[in-house]
RNA sequence: GGUCGGAUGGCGCAGCGGGAGCGCAGGUGCCUUACAAGCACAAGGUCGGGGGUUCAAAUCCCUCUCCGACCACCA
């Protein structure tokens, strides 16, 4: 990396102003210690050390479907990951996080159809198993993409043990799961009404569809009676979708309708098809909505079908698989379903039938896909009994064995799995985990084995294999152990066995059903243990005008393009900054490019350190001045801040308080203090001090900066005098609060806090009088003694920073005629501005200042006054307000006696 | 219909029982030898409305208004 440090600071792009400032380029910068780190197997199973020596940390990354690019969801939570993995690294933990793809069946296989029909080329046509090569080469050709995407962003997976869902091992799993949940009657095969997608053609589960409000029409539709009744000769029925009714197989009214008592079991004649059915009643049915009649189409409605199945009903399905009418229907037979609708309602019309329609609004399911519209169809599937499997999903987490961040998420989860109905599997797909069941057409054996079985082992017949593939949630519900080696040997598989459970899971809400608790029922029953102990629900990525991002709105943003613009560590350091509790964030521009700019604050001050490193000596840091117990203990009360907020993945909190530490405290305020230390020759012993104590808090704050900007500060390492934390940051121990603690010097920072407040008022004196900063300025500066004694030893600091000529630090000062005052606690700056001072305003200055120090302490006397408050507040509350208010009535005295100075 | 989240300076957000903060924008002055992607100094808010609990409420409770999400869903 020597040869990087150099062209470094070379490829300063130099400003049109001829400024001399060092821009950072960053992507030339990023790529070469992604493969340092892999190089040196930073990446691979950590080996661990010092007292997390034997505890494992484990994250399995959500699978991103091999048909994905990098998105701003994964770039936030794949951020999140490898904040906590490097983290955990540098605390010693034998960290593992586990890298791979999603087969993910409909999205890739839609794709890949794409794909095959722009060269003319038809699934069909070439067949079952040229489709899969089809669909494998696609994945070797673009599956790869988004991996190298999560490497640009500087995670820190294992990429020599990638993962994926349909390899062998994979694969294994899928089918040892399936026979054994079959065998234990989980499994189970079923003629139901499922959400049919006519484009795709296959089915999807109840958690894949999605509503959408449209507006649509309730048509009214007269249904003859077979034989009159007291004169009536027709019902009529409402309903949103007509074309339905040539599978009608019933009338339903309510039981409570007194109206339509005397109608049921009546015979109705369904017209166009002259079918006879029947007129029942049923619970179902809401008598005060639309005429109190419902047609009943059993196969094309799960509530019609649920009727039926209690009246025996007969199924007549009137659809084929891409949603035409199936034959014997006459001239509605080929018709697609749209078609079918308006010809149903012209014939009505036709016969006089047509009662009205009114317009009406209802939400219709979408495949969550392809965004046509289900088709609720009848059909035989496979399907999971989700009883067996929740109780122990739901006691793990009622029991807090699983923990979400944030807890609220937790009642979330409750609430699906309460509410879950029995999961649909079966795919009518090519591309996915074949169905592992075995049929003897000869004599009827059928099974479900791990290995193929070829021949009937009753009667000798060949097999055939179910046609159908899995959900791609079913082989996904597996992914933290049957990526560790669970095929091959269970529990006892050395994986397993040392990186299991996982430690955390961070992912996006929308799929904590479909994944998160699947993922729990699925471990609880393979491996009997929890698949993660933390769960991370992450705000959703929304784009700068709240809205989801999306094309058609056009308000995405792409994270590739974003690194480029920004650096890896800029993008990275921003979505943090933006992660709190809320369920959404508004992606922001701002933050990213002031993440930027923090970026090259740090560069810039880690330049200013390196820079000033002439005669330098290693050996250990030491606080020797005020400021260096100053920034010392600012820097112990910022490691634990940082580990308790890190701890509770408030990310957030973790960015502010680092970005606030580098920037305000220590670019601020003691690198400014280091200066004159630094370029004063007379006193090498100092500057020896200094030089040791800035390196010393530069790389502490490097390494509680690597999880989030893993690039810069790793390359600011490498250009350091000496490698405490070994040849790479990226494997460095983390900052050991406990031991920092030492550092906290409450004496330190009441001297530094002083030292700040006169140079700010007179930087604030120079600044309303115009006065610049280069003419050096007479202060005096009256105090208690106590504060005499500190600030007398901190006066180089002020000399410096204020820029001081004659300074003056007594419990008695006399104020020349020509100054200004600034009121601190305890404290009076008098800036002399010779002939400059305007008084008049001054005067106004103060008057408006007293004015707001008398409502203060107004308040605070009002407060202290009531008894309530005395009896019942606590103790150091009570103190604090009473110190508080003293300081504020010592001000407002001194404010006073100001103005009568003035003669105002 | 059910559940949950949000409403804080111009914008985006943090804080969630005891002195209203951050980033960005805007203002003034600075090429101060690490950094103009910067430095310094100012300015800006009765914390959505109403009620309650408390000695004390931006923070807890109730209610209203307005946004947003999820679940369920009527033919």
């Amino acid at each position: 990396m020597a040869e990087k440090k150099s062209s470094s600071e070379s490829k300063s792009q130099p400003q049109a102003s001829g400024a001399k400032s060092v821009d950072y380029d960053f992507s030339a910068h990023e790529r070469p210690f992604f493969e340092a780190w892999k190089d040196a197997g930073y990446f691979q199973r950590g080996e661990g050390f010092g007292k997390h020596k034997d505890d494992s940390y484990t994250i399995v990354i959500p699978p991103p479907n091999i048909t994905g690019v990098l998105h701003m969801g994964h770039a936030l939570n794949d951020t999140i990951q490898d904040a906590c993995i490097r983290r955990a690294r540098m605390q010693g933990y034998q960290t593992r996080w586990i890298l791979g793809t999603d087969h993910a069946g409909i999205a890739t296989q839609t794709k890949v159809d794409k794909h095959l029909a722009e060269q003319g080329i038809n699934r069909r046509e070439i067949g079952r198993e040229k489709f899969i090569e089809a669909c494998q080469e696609w994945r070797e050709e673009y599956g790869t993409t988004i991996v190298n995407q999560i490497a640009a962003m500087g995670c820190s997976c294992d990429y020599a043990d990638e993962k994926f869902t349909m390899s062998p091992e994979f694969s294994k799993a899928v089918r040892m799961v399936f026979t054994d949940w079959y065998h234990a009657g989980i499994i189970y095969r079923g003629k139901r009404i499922v959400n049919w997608c006519p484009s795709c053609t296959t089915a999807i589960a109840d958690d894949e569809a999605e509503y959408q409000d449209e507006h649509g029409h309730l048509w009214y539709l007269r249904y003859p009676l077979k034989e009159p009744v007291d004169g009536r000769d027709y019902i009529t029925v409402a309903t949103t979708r007509p074309e339905t009714m040539l599978g009608d197989t019933g009338v339903a009214v309510s039981p409570q309708d007194e109206r339509y008592a005397d109608l049921v079991g009546k015979t109705v004649i369904l017209p166009l098809v002259n079918r006879e059915i029947p007129i029942f009643s049923d619970f179902y049915v809401d008598k005060e909505f639309g005429t109190g009649f419902v047609k009943v189409t059993p196969a094309h409605d799960p509530n019609d079908f649920a009727m039926g199945e209690r009246h025996g009903l007969e199924k007549i399905n009137i659809f084929d698989e891409t949603a035409h009418v199936v034959d014997g229907f006459g001239k509605f037979s080929g018709m697609d379903r749209d078609e079918a609708r308006e010809a149903v309602v012209a014939a009505f019309d036709e016969l006089g039938l047509l009662d009205h329609v009114e317009d009406l609004d209802h939400s219709v399911m979408h495949c969550y896909r392809c965004h046509s519209t289900l088709e609720p169809w009848l059909s035989e599937q496979w399907f999971v009994a989700v009883d067996a499997l929740k109780e122990d999903a739901l006691k793990v987490v009622e029991e807090d064995k699983i923990t979400f961040y944030p807890p609220r998420w937790k009642s979330v989860y409750l609430d699906w799995l309460h509410n879950l109905k029995d999961w649909c599997i079966s795919r009518q797909l090519w591309w996915g985990h074949r169905i592992p069941m075995y049929y003897c057409d000869a004599c009827g054996w059928q099974d479900a084995s791990v290995e193929p079985i070829a021949t009937c082992p009753t009667c000798g017949h060949a097999t055939r294999q179910d046609e159908d593939v899995l959900d791609t949630w079913f082989s996904s519900q597996l992914w933290p152990f049957a990526t560790q080696g669970w095929s091959e040997a269970g529990n006892e598989a050395p994986d397993i066995k040392r990186y299991y459970p996982t430690e955390v899971l961070s992912t996006a809400r929308d799929i904590m059903g479909l994944w998160v608790a699947r993922m729990v029922m699925a471990s609880m029953y393979c491996t009997g243990e929890i698949p993660f102990e933390k769960v991370i629900i992450h705000p959703t990525v929304m784009g700068a005008d709240g809205k989801p991002m999306s094309k058609s709105r056009g308000n995405g943003v792409d994270p590739v393009q974003l690194m480029k613009d920004y650096g890896a560590d800029g993008m990275r350091f921003g979505l943090l900054m933006q992660v709190t509790g809320a369920q959404a964030m508004r992606f922001d521009y701002q933050k990213i490019e002031s993440s930027r700019n923090f970026a090259n604050k740090i560069r810039n001050a880690a330049r200013f350190v390196l820079m000033h490193l002439d005669g330098y000596i290693p050996g250990a840091p030491e606080p020797t001045t005020p400021a260096d117990r100053w920034i010392f203990s600012r820097l112990a009360h910022l490691v634990a801040q940082v580990d308790t907020a890190f701890d509770a993945f408030e990310f957030g909190e973790v960015t502010r308080l680092l970005y606030s530490f580098f920037w305000n405290e220590f670019c601020d305020w003691y690198i400014e203090f280091s200066k004159s230390r630094l370029a004063n020759e007379d006193d090498p012993a100092d500057k020896l001090a200094c030089q040791r104590n800035l390196l010393f808090v530069l790389e502490t704050a490097l390494r509680l900066l690597h999880p989030i900007m893993p690039f810069i500060t790793e390359e600011i390492y490498q250009e350091m005098p000496d490698k405490n934390g070994g040849p790479w940051l990226i494997g460095a121990p983390w900052p050991d609060a406990d031991a920092l603690r030492a550092y906290i010097d409450n004496d330190a920072e009441r001297s530094i806090d002083l030292v700040c407040e006169v140079v700010s008022a007179i930087r604030s004196a120079r600044s309303r009088y115009g006065v610049s900063p280069r003419e050096a300025l007479n202060v005096f500066v009256q105090a208690d003694a106590q504060d005499v004694v500190l600030l007398e030893a901190q006066s180089g600091l002020i000399t410096s920073l204020g820029n001081t000529a004659d300074l003056v630090i007594a419990e008695e000062v006399s104020r020349p005629a020509q100054s200004i005052v600034s009121l601190g606690s305890g404290i009076e700056v008098y800036t002399d501005l010779a002939g400059k001072v305007d008084f008049e305003a001054e005067a106004a200055r103060l008057e408006k200042e007293k004015a707001k120090l008398a409502a203060d302490c107004q308040k605070l006397e009002k407060k202290l006054s009531n008894e309530g408050f005395l009896a019942k507040a606590a103790p150091e509350i009570i103190a604090k307000d009473r110190a508080r208010l003293a300081d504020l009535q010592d001000k407002l005295e001194r404010i006073e006696r100001q103005q009568e100075e003035l003669g105002f």
